[in-house]
DNA sequence: TGAAATGTTGGGGCG
DNA sequence: ACGCCCCAACATTTC
């Protein structure tokens, strides 16, 4: 290959410079480099939701001006990967590219089908490992098969196989010869206009300087007390990671790195950190069993669950989506999606559990609904914990478990400060009672200026038959 | 990473 | 002093 060869860094779910072992790999080459982000929303890989591509405008932004800082500059195209390569190829005389791997079942396919296409036109292609600790085939059960139970997996999956050191940026990237078209980035339309409903997301820094503060600020303080704290909503006692792992602004060997080294300068507490930890566990977990069982997004793994009696309930759907089912806290945990784009995880747990058991509302309606409306919207965490709630997923909550919205607000929200702050209106309920309002005296609620029915919904669904109805239709299944 | 129903135990009131 | 009942507290099981 002659020198001035460029190789083309292919960016998908990888938007970061740090440990980015195909960036790291194509610099390496000594050639001039070709950043690229291309939006395809041709393929069969499902398209992200309104708040992905509200975060997806910024993260590139943000990558832009990194990948700037280094000497290069970052290619924004629009269409069908495969033809926008050969393309780039042509115009430029690529003879390489570089990406991270993805792994879910759409993508699988189209990146090999681009491989063999560019590797026939003598462009050689590589792809690596930027977005798990391990990759999916590695983590084998004794019997050489693929696990469905965490703890087992995790037990084998949280030794390191292999280097999981994190690797730095590189140094200067070399720029191509001659001027790379490249799409404004507005132009692709993926911050919302008509109405902008973004408003709530400004406490967001999506990109790679955005994540790594958010690491910082969590070991610095949050990560000590994470076993205890990540179950109060009212508080921030979690990562809020999510996004940035989701897009690659950060990868997990670099939270792994990090942990390790925050863990030796604080011993006393290891044991909430690796709470922490399993929790990285988790989504590898659902990357594994996503990966073995690439159907899950529309079949149960469970396949019982294929004869579940789901309703049709337009109505409780509306209520639900909107935070008006007068269960607070799972109003609270909607409305916080809406508004944010992200919602506490006991939280998701509490509103999911409604709308699968509670309303029997089919699992994949939430899941889409998720989707669209989470920056955060990962798929194989978003079907497999989904899956999860309803009992046909991985290692399942049995199916009658079935959580209580008002016991779960008490325990988990008992000042009732995570309410109030999401659903104003019961806001002069005092915490004793805020997760029952149905349960205070008429004049009470008045004193605390709540109409029940007006300002805010009276409860639309009673839990205790509603939890009969749902373990009816469960007992159904086993028969 | 549940909740409710059911079972068991033991302290205290009481005749 | 004793048996009886009540019931809170905790444990177990069931869904």
């Amino acid at each position: 290959m002659p020198d001035s060869a460029p190789v083309i860094v292919w960016f998908r779910q990888d938007l970061r410079l740090r440990d980015n072992p195909a960036l790291t790999d194509a610099a390496g080459l000594g050639r001039p480099v070709i950043p690229l982000y291309i939006l395809d929303e041709t393929a069969d890989v499902r398209r992200p939701g309104a708040a992905s591509r509200w975060w997806l405008d910024k993260s590139l932004r943000a990558l832009g001006k990194d990948i700037e800082a280094l000497g290069g500059r970052l290619i924004l195209r629009r269409g069908p990967a495969a033809r926008i390569l050969a393309e780039l190829v042509a115009e430029t005389g690529a003879e390489a590219v570089r990406w991270s791997r993805l792994y879910d079942a759409a993508s699988v396919a189209r990146d090999v089908a681009i491989k063999a296409k560019l590797a026939k036109a003598g462009v050689e292609c590589r792809s690596f490992n930027a977005a798990l600790l391990n990759e999916p085939w590695e983590v084998k059960t004794g019997a050489g098969g693929d696990y469905r139970v965490f703890t087992p997996y995790w037990r084998t999956a949280r030794a390191p196989a292999g280097d999981r050191a994190p690797t730095g940026r590189p140094g200067k990237l070399r720029a191509p010869a001659g001027n790379t078209g490249s799409d404004p980035l507005a132009s692709w339309s993926l911050h919302p206009t008509a109405p902008d409903w973004s408003k709530g997301f400004e406490d967001w820094a999506p990109g790679e300087a955005g994540a790594q503060r958010r690491l910082d600020g969590f070991l610095d303080d949050v990560a000590c007390r994470y076993a205890t704290g990540r179950d109060k909503p009212a508080v921030a006692g979690t990562s809020q990671l999510s996004p940035h792992l989701h897009f690659g602004e950060i990868g997990p060997r670099q939270i792994w790195a990090a942990v390790q080294g925050a863990a030796v300068r604080q011993q006393a507490s290891h044991p909430q950190v690796e709470t922490f930890l399993e929790e990285l566990g988790w989504r590898e977990f659902n990357h594994h069993v996503f990966y073995h069982h690439p159907n899950l997004t529309g079949q149960n793994l469970d396949s019982a669950f294929d004869a579940f009696p789901w309703r049709e309930d337009a109505e409780g759907l509306m209520a639900w989506r909107r935070g008006r089912t007068g269960f607070p806290i799972v109003d609270a945990g909607m409305r916080q999606l809406w508004a944010t784009g992200w919602m506490h995880n006991r939280v998701r747990m509490i509103a999911a559990s409604f709308l699968v058991k509670d309303l029997m509302i089919d699992w994949r309606i939430g899941e889409a609904w998720f989707w669209d409306t989470l920056v955060d919207a990962d798929l194989a965490n978003n079907v497999l914990n989904w899956q999860w709630v309803a009992g046909s997923g991985a290692d399942a909550a049995p199916y009658f478990r079935v959580f209580n919205p008002t016991l779960q607000g008490r325990t988990f929200d008992p000042d009732g400060d995570y309410v109030r702050r999401w659903v104003p209106e019961l806001a002069g309920l005092p915490g004793s009672v805020i997760h029952e309002p149905w349960r205070v005296p008429p004049e009470a609620l008045a004193k605390a200026g709540v109409e029940p029915g007006v300002d805010y919904p009276i409860p639309i669904i009673d839990h205790v038959s509603a939890r009969k109805r749902a373990l009816a239709a469960y007992r159904g299944l086993r028969s």
